[in-house]
DNA sequence: TACATAAGTTAACACTGTTAACCTATGCGT
DNA sequence: ACGCATAGGTTAACAGTGTTAACTTATGTA
């Protein structure tokens, strides 16, 4: 009994908390407002989460967790390592602009916003970057991609098209730019930059 | 002589809130701690500026102008566009590492992490897309860059490498990979995405 | 029946941004 | 020289925040 109820609170809690970040976004994000929403005092979020970086982590911890799913499957889904990639961005990207504020807050971790995200955390998130590693190294053995380190050239992928969205969700965007064209145009270039370089592919289109 | 007065309250608050960001971080910069060293009632900010986000926006407008200038300066020193690109990257770079919490300020227009920042100084902000842009058509008359739409492109050069430094800065990087070496790497493959594709550029190194 | 423990509450502290009301000295017109 | 408007600043207060300590209340066990 009690233990059903109290993962029914902290689950409460968390779903709650999902909420008013939907909601309301990080900005207005409260303890005060969350513990409201479920009828129960704002203390009671300390019984489940150390603090409120603790609650924020562990919204992060699933956001990434559905994200990597996500990826996980189109990875699977496309054939050759250039679809792959292909596949991955495109997915990466539609998971930024479905679920804008979680995709914040996922990046929110930095140097003095918020605590640091625990490192038990950390690995599970590193999930993504695996799946990519893996992609390239095929690619590399398919002669398609030229890249000796695969595991930091993962995490130069991520970074740069997590930077192409942090612009576009800022709205940064010279308004004479179309969102989407910048979009395919980035992947595009960040993709063209782990290829192979022969005279056949020269651009053309 | 109200004359000076005031402007030098204006300035003393900014330099405060400068001061206060960077030794305390953006979580705890607060608008009584700015007073505070100024031994100035907390109010009198309001003469000033508009709200917290307005100061804010005043410490981002900084912030950028100096960055500009200095990207302006190594474009006009390098002599080829790829080394005026590398360059640019280079110098961008450092003044992340340099600056981490005002590098981090800057990028807090997010969408609802702070009032939008306004129209009339997102103008001066563009000078950097601007200097890219006729990097990149200076590389495309050169026939080194493929590129046909610089304007573009520069954002997509930008929002790259914003990716790569916020990945750094967020400590996010697996500890098995050296930061600089990663750097290095991540601003050859954004690069690289830019050139023209022939037989004769094949990686070999 | 007595007691320990768990689950939750209320009250309080020390902050925060922001507004309204007040003070006070300086400069100007008469 | 006098009165007054105004700029530049203040204090007090509001509504909200995260967090801690102390209290209550119910539940299960010896």
């Amino acid at each position: 009994m009690s233990e059903t109820k109290e993962l029914n609170l902290k689950e409460q809690i968390v779903g709650a908390a999902r909420n008013v970040l939907l909601s309301e976004g990080y900005r207005n994000f409260s303890l005060r407002k969350i513990a409201r929403e479920i009828d129960v005092s704002a203390t009671s979020i300390y019984l489940h989460f150390e603090n409120k970086d603790d609650l924020i982590h562990t919204l992060m911890e699933q956001a990434i967790e559905r994200l990597n799913n996500q990826l996980q499957q189109v990875a699977a889904e496309a054939d050759s390592p250039i679809a792959k990639l292909e596949a991955l961005a495109y997915e990466y990207v539609q998971f930024a602009l479905n679920n804008q504020r979680e995709y914040q807050i996922i990046h929110l971790t930095s140097s003095d916003e918020m605590t640091r995200y625990p490192k038990e955390k950390f690995r599970k998130a590193r999930k993504g970057y695996e799946i990519v590693s893996s992609v390239l190294q095929e690619g590399v053995n398919a002669g398609l991609i030229a890249e000796e380190k695969p595991r930091m050239a993962a995490y130069t992928f991520w970074a740069q098209l997590h930077g192409v969205m942090s612009v576009v969700l800022s709205k940064r965007l010279d308004t004479r730019i179309n969102q989407q064209e910048f979009i395919d145009e980035a992947i595009e270039h960040i993709i063209d930059g782990y290829k192979v370089r022969t005279a056949l592919q020269t651009k053309n289109k």
